[in-house]
DNA sequence: GCGATCAACTGATACGTATTGAGCCGGGAG
DNA sequence: CTCCCGGCTCAATACGTATCAGTTGATCGC
């Protein structure tokens, strides 16, 4: 850590000089609160000071006094400026950017903590302090890291449903659990029963609340529990030909996928069923638990799209909150996510 | 700016009183300077209590004592996070985020400065301090604002070219003089003798410098005074049909186009050609002194592009140099153009 | 044996601000 | 006349750190 260079800034002290009053006049001049008692006259000759000297405000020294510095933190193991603009983060960070500069605040992207991939904790120290608060992105946050910062009583809000045993989060996530139900609920009365899930083997959140979900929706459609089947995939290779016939034989009619991080499960599954000559929807309905592959010249994935920016300006939001003392942690949101209809799913058949 | 909240971090001074030293000494220990004096047990001790109470610099405190704190600073009144992935400068920004990783230093956006469009000295006072120094970016920052930035020291480096009446300005800037140089000298070659500069009216510095280089080009190739022509267009609505007609009348072989900011002159004249049955590059050949339009099936513009990453880069790197004092501005860099090699341009048909 | 040198550590200080409690002054009430 | 009060200003202080100028002992050279 290095010297700041350039010649030295004007402080309070110089225009309190130059305008023969005391540092804290100044001070009161400058901090425009309601309850404050400065005469004009005085005001008036203060502000000169400011102009002719040029003076602004030190951002570290008003920090150090424990004051905000109206700069949110952004931390996000993903590269900030994507490459591919059809990144998967890149629309909550366009929500955080809008809502950040709609209230006046900077936003400050931790970088550096990319490269060295050492956590919110590199070096064994917080590298978030820089920021009044900050928004947390990305599945590869620890744990960890989190319930301590969490601990610390470092304001942040994270992106994405989190649940840590005895620690207070705060967070905005999609809402998984209502447009699942939905989906079941619409296979029951499109004529299907023995539906299955399938799920990602990584056991977090997002897939426990599209269970919840499944569960919910198929109750509400008074469907036994018998009917459902609950499978899982770690990945593209676990999803080959043998396997959807095997659902076929089973008598499965419809197949609800939670997508994997690069959607790769989804083509792969698409790919499967064409070489077992299995038609989509015709003879089996499937659909996607969040986004789906793009679409194709006949195909278009029934599935449900997160409202990424959205989310991405309530979390913004519900860290101003926090930080302007509004509200405690943990605050926690979901937001609805907009069904597509596709043309992936269809009435059951009868076999 | 409010108060901040949360309970109290603990401080170099209560993991001095767990380690029995004093605060200058857990600072020292901090300090990870070559030149420290500091026993392999004490340094023991002061660490595990740091681990203990799980400190973490203030990096308030460290910059009001003058140190740097590892950000750097990017303004720009375009928003950060374009929604257009072309947008022009994503690339830009792409190199700047990327160099900054590398260096280790945190990335400060100011996307307040932009709702609230008041420049740098927004409220009069000087938005940047929180940042060691900022990398600064956009057709339409005030050269005011650079002027007085630079006078007060701030360490900032700008991405494009300024020539401030007596101010040292750091900045990285394609150079359009030489790949302009170069086009004429192949006109020339070519055949051409008449040969048109079709310049922008904002009389910025891009536009001198390819005025420049078409000079120099011709100079070096020979060419007389009397065969340049240069003409100025103020947008896509100042180039019709009866224009270009109006060169081929004047002997006018080759035109060179200094593309507007959204390219809309370039396309203006290719349909304008287009309507006048003026043939590209048969009866006229075009070439653009920057970014072209985008390639359509059978036209790929001659053109050079500019390195917009690597400017980024650059930018990042000289600022680092500014910061850690291994310099004084101004720094200046004209990184080099690429080339492209398309089919608008044609050898000169005797007339 | 004595000054000099050195390693290891510490006390004191400054950085620039926001805030607090007190002080001053002039005027109105009692 | 005294007392008090409101309007205005100021001196003092704390925030947490890095660094400078010592201050110890201990060791060394002669």
């Amino acid at each position: 850590m290095s010297r700041r260079v350039g010649p030295r800034r004007p402080t309070q002290v110089e225009i309190a000089q130059r305008a023969g009053v005391s540092q804290a006049t100044v001070s009161l001049v400058l901090s425009e609160r309601a309850d404050t008692t400065v005469s004009e006259e005085t005001r008036r000759r203060v502000e000169q000071a400011i102009d002719d000297l040029g003076y602004a405000v030190n951002p570290a020294a008003r920090a150090l006094r424990g004051m905000t510095v109206k700069t949110i933190g952004v931390y996000t193991f993903e590269s900030v400026f994507p490459v591919d603009q059809r990144d998967f983060y890149h629309p909550f960070l366009l929500g955080v950017e809008e809502e950040a500069a709609r209230l006046g605040y900077d936003l400050l992207l931790f970088t550096s903590a990319n490269t060295t991939r050492q956590g919110v904790y590199a070096k064994g120290r917080n590298a978030l302090l820089k920021a009044d608060g900050c928004v947390l992105l990305g599945r590869h946050i620890s744990r960890d890291d989190l319930a301590r910062l969490a601990r610390e009583g470092f304001p942040f809000v994270f992106i994405g449903r989190r649940n840590i045993e005895g620690v207070d989060l705060s967070y905005v996530a999609p809402d998984y659990v209502a447009p699942t139900a939905g989906l079941v609920e619409e296979l029951v009365a499109l004529g299907h029963r023995r539906i299955l899930l399938l799920r990602q083997t990584d056991g977090a959140e997002p897939g426990e609340d599209r269970h919840s979900g499944f569960l919910q929706g198929a109750r509400a459609a008074g469907l036994s529990e018998d009917d459902l089947v609950v499978e899982y995939s770690s990945g593209a290779q676990d999803v080959d030909t043998g396997r959807v016939a095997g659902w076929i034989r089973a008598g499965i009619t419809a197949v609800l996928v939670e997508p994997s991080e690069d959607n790769a499960t989804g083509s792969a599954l698409a790919d499967a069923a064409e070489v077992a000559g299995v038609r989509i929807p015709d003879d089996l309905s499937v659909a996607f638990l969040g986004s789906a592959p793009g679409p194709t010249a006949t195909r278009i994935w029934t599935s449900f799209e997160l409202p990424r920016v959205e989310i991405g300006r309530s979390a913004v939001q519900m860290l101003v909150r926090l930080l302007d003392g509004d509200a405690d942690p943990p605050l926690q949101l979901l937001v609805p996510c907009t069904d597509i209809r596709g043309n992936s799913i269809s009435r059951a058949v009868r076999r």
